[in-house]
DNA sequence: TTCCGTGCAAAGAGTTTGCATCTGT
DNA sequence: ACAGATGCAAACTCTTTGCACGGAA
């Protein structure tokens, strides 16, 4: 499904499920969904504040709550990275995080689906959801880094593309 | 390593780092390692409050950054569930979390590095750590669960412990 | 004796909430 | 018209920090 697309379900969605769509709301969700990266909600409101100036950031919170409740997006919340959001594939998959620049990115690893119900029979456990983030030093930032084992944080952006998976 | 062993191999490690061995910091890593769950900080807090009355919670905060800074706890940050603590198995490892009750039980996986080795490859990485959690209905609250999907939050304390793996 | 650790209180960040006003339907 | 959304500010939780006192080595 391409972002046009995906950006149009997601709205109709949203319409039969009862919500009103405020001009604010399409801002935030439409740059939700063509974000290449994983958005904070910072971001998702400096984005969106050009278009309209008087945009509150509860209001981004409280969107970004009724497209939890929805299921439209995924939230990843990281310790010190803060909480970013992924509306393009809100389904769990894994992430690699970069530990130097930031950066996340995604990879599909298939089978994981199956391993993860495989656990779930082994322990009788009813698995809704999951996660599956792994840390370390960016293909860029190991280029750079001093020490392989450095870890620092910054905000560089040279990598918050997507992987092929 | 049984768990006697664990806090004394622990201690001297601190001790060989130059850290001062205070009876509250003693307190707390060994609650910390005799724990047979995944302590919040409140928990640890409480846990020693009978021996150490005046004990703030800083403190806690702060030991606890010191082990992390050493490798010798895992952190484990929920959104809501709020930040939980193993210094049993520092190491990371898969999680199986209860949305129901809260229970969070071990897992051990073989394979996940060699997974994870992986997937660094492929992608580039150099991964030095991971974090695979999996979210759903424990055992227990799946047979008392009103509605299998029903996911609601509460503290009861059934199923706070280890699953084999 | 010397620092490091402790404990209190204040500060801080990120997120949520109450409420009056505004607006999509 | 009216239920629902917005925007502002205050509140809230969890965690960190500054600083004077106290205690481990």
């Amino acid at each position: 499904m391409d972002t046009r697309t995906r950006l149009a379900t997601l709205l109709d969605s949203l319409r039969d499920k009862g919500h009103r769509l405020t001009p604010q709301r399409v801002a935030i969700i439409r740059t939700l969904v063509e974000h290449d990266g994983h958005p904070t909600v910072e971001q998702l409101h400096q984005a969106i504040l050009p278009d309209f100036p008087t945009t509150s950031l509860a209001t981004v919170y409280k969107t970004i709550a009724m497209l939890k409740e929805d299921g439209e997006v995924l939230e990843l919340g990281f310790g010190e990275l803060g909480s970013r959001y992924d509306g393009k594939h809100p389904e769990p998959h894994p992430h690699l995080i970069c530990t130097r620049c930031g950066a996340i990115a995604d990879y599909s690893l298939q089978g994981l689906d199956e391993l993860v119900a495989r656990m779930a029979a082994e322990t009788g456990f009813a698995v809704a959801s999951h996660r599956f983030d792994m840390f370390g030093l960016c293909p860029a930032c190991r280029a750079t880094a001093p020490k392989p084992n450095t870890v620092a944080q910054s905000d560089a952006d040279h990598a918050t593309g997507q992987l092929p998976g």
